[in-house]
RNA sequence: GGAGGGGUUCCCGAGUCUGGUCAAAGGGAGCAGACUGUAAAUCUGCCGGCGCUGCCUUCAGAGGUUCGAAUCCUCUCCCCUCCA
């Protein structure tokens, strides 16, 4: 493939690029010796749930593969097993070698349903990282200013709002700075918000005496609730191991602004198609509703398949177009002796279900008139439900369960 | 090491001087209801726990004063700023 060509697949939907000059000598190189370029994504093993969010670089990733280069996963288990003290009281806790390694295979698991396993490479930072002694951490650390530290956006802003930040929060950019090194990375893959690990890199790597690593960054994929980035903490994600009803639903509930974006993102449709969506939208001849369907077959097929996918469109069909009940609901065993003549008090009822946290809120729920049994709707506090088996329990809009008696 | 500021319910943030009316203002997030397209916007209600017109546990932690403490006193822990 032409050099031209591979930078204009390289860049597409990609919010920044450093070391455009680098990335051109690298290409160019690696054709003559026909070999591939080592492309590095940093890994922190402490999440090893992948969702929509992570698969934005991911398909760039594989953009890289399909073009014959080689992908370096990196977990970062060596700064794992440090901890991370950014939050206030949650320190993170410690992992042992076991717990990394099962994330790793959690990990592995999970990208190769977009990554091709043939081309990837998996290795841990620990590898190198726990054979540098105090002076050479000093050493490294040197070729750093607090000034320069102070200028990452995270930093700064915790500096400004009298918040802690921990000395050795500023060996975090210098070790994975360190890790391309190590492994003599070509590029380096990131969100935007790695913008100053990933510049951290190529200057370590100037110092090694290495061509610097070009950069790429990917946009980061805001979540469900539109704002923030998608992750687990905000539990505003979709993951890519949820069942299909699961995906689709929760793309449904995506706000409509976000719907090019996504197709743009996390679909691997063709570049046109997305435009004609998009301008679509735009101009109001595709109404949003059908685009988000699309959206949300389109993202389901990806990882699972086609019939599937039609599936969880029918379902979704079902049970919010026509207010039925969902086929896959979780199934509460109650037994016959902790009923009262067949009854139970209707707030117990529903605590056995799980699907409510604290009787208190039981209560207010009930008196909101959310909770239906059967579709019965019932608001007073004060009764008891005669319980059958398979019985539907029901809680707001999303929430169900399914009661068996025995 | 010295001087000063601060730690409040998921988050932000009042309340502390002038103890009770404080489960603690206000905002955000969230949940529920109405309207819809499980979108957005809007309106309404809820938003510590408990078979709940009451009781129980909360205002960094441990003691103390008091009939009564988020509020006053003592000690401890943690954070920030300035100086060294």
């Amino acid at each position: 493939m032409e050099i031209a060509e591979q930078l204009e697949i390289i860049k597409r939907g990609s919010s920044e690029m450093i070391g455009e000059d680098d990335l051109v000598d690298k290409l160019k190189e690696a054709k003559k010796e026909d070999r591939p370029l080592k492309v590095k994504l940093g890994l922190d093993p402490t999440a090893p749930d992948i969702h929509l969010g992570h698969t934005v670089v991911l398909q760039k990733l594989k953009q890289f593969q399909d073009m014959g280069h080689e992908v370096y996963l990196l977990i970062g288990d060596f700064t794992g097993k440090i901890g991370d003290p950014t939050g206030k009281s949650e320190t993170r806790q410690q992992l042992t070698d076991e717990e990394v390694k099962k994330n790793a295979e959690t990990y592995k698991e999970q990208m190769f349903k977009v990554l091709d396993s043939e081309k990837t490479k998996v290795v841990f930072n620990s590898e190198w990282l726990s054979d540098l002694d105090f002076s050479d951490a000093i050493e490294l650390s040197s070729q750093y200013t607090v000034a320069r530290m102070l200028e990452r956006e995270d930093f700064s802003n915790r500096y400004q709002n009298n918040q802690p930040i921990s000395i050795h929060e500023f060996f975090y950019p210098i070790l994975q700075a360190y890790d391309s090194v190590a492994i003599e990375a070509d590029v380096e893959l990131g969100g935007t918000d790695q913008k100053f690990n990933l510049l951290a890199g190529r200057k370590l790597q100037k110092e090694y005496g290495q061509q610097p690593q070009a950069i790429i960054m990917m946009p980061l994929l805001e979540g469900l609730d539109g704002v923030n980035k998608m992750s687990k903490s905000k539990d505003n994600y979709i993951g890519i191991d949820e069942a299909p009803s699961e995906m689709y639903g929760k793309t449904m509930s995506l706000p409509d602004e976000l719907i090019g974006r996504y197709f743009e993102l996390v679909t691997d449709l063709a570049g046109d198609e997305v435009e004609t969506i998009k301008s679509g939208l735009e101009d109001g001849s595709y109404h949003p509703m059908k685009a988000k369907k699309k959206l949300a077959r389109t993202i389901v097929a990806e990882y699972y398949d086609e019939e599937v996918a039609e599936q969880a469109a029918q379902e979704f069909q079902k049970v919010f177009k026509q207010g039925g009940t969902p086929d896959d609901i979780d199934e509460i065993v109650i037994k016959k002796e902790e009923l009262e003549n067949g009854e139970m008090w209707i707030v117990d009822l529903v605590d056995a279900t799980g699907l409510v946290d604290s009787k208190s809120q039981i209560r207010r729920l009930i008196k909101q008139g959310a909770v239906r049994f059967n579709d019965e709707k019932y608001e007073k506090i004060n009764i008891d439900i005669e319980v059958e088996d398979e019985m539907i329990v029901r809680v707001g809009k999303k929430r169900f369960a399914k009661i068996i008696l025995k």
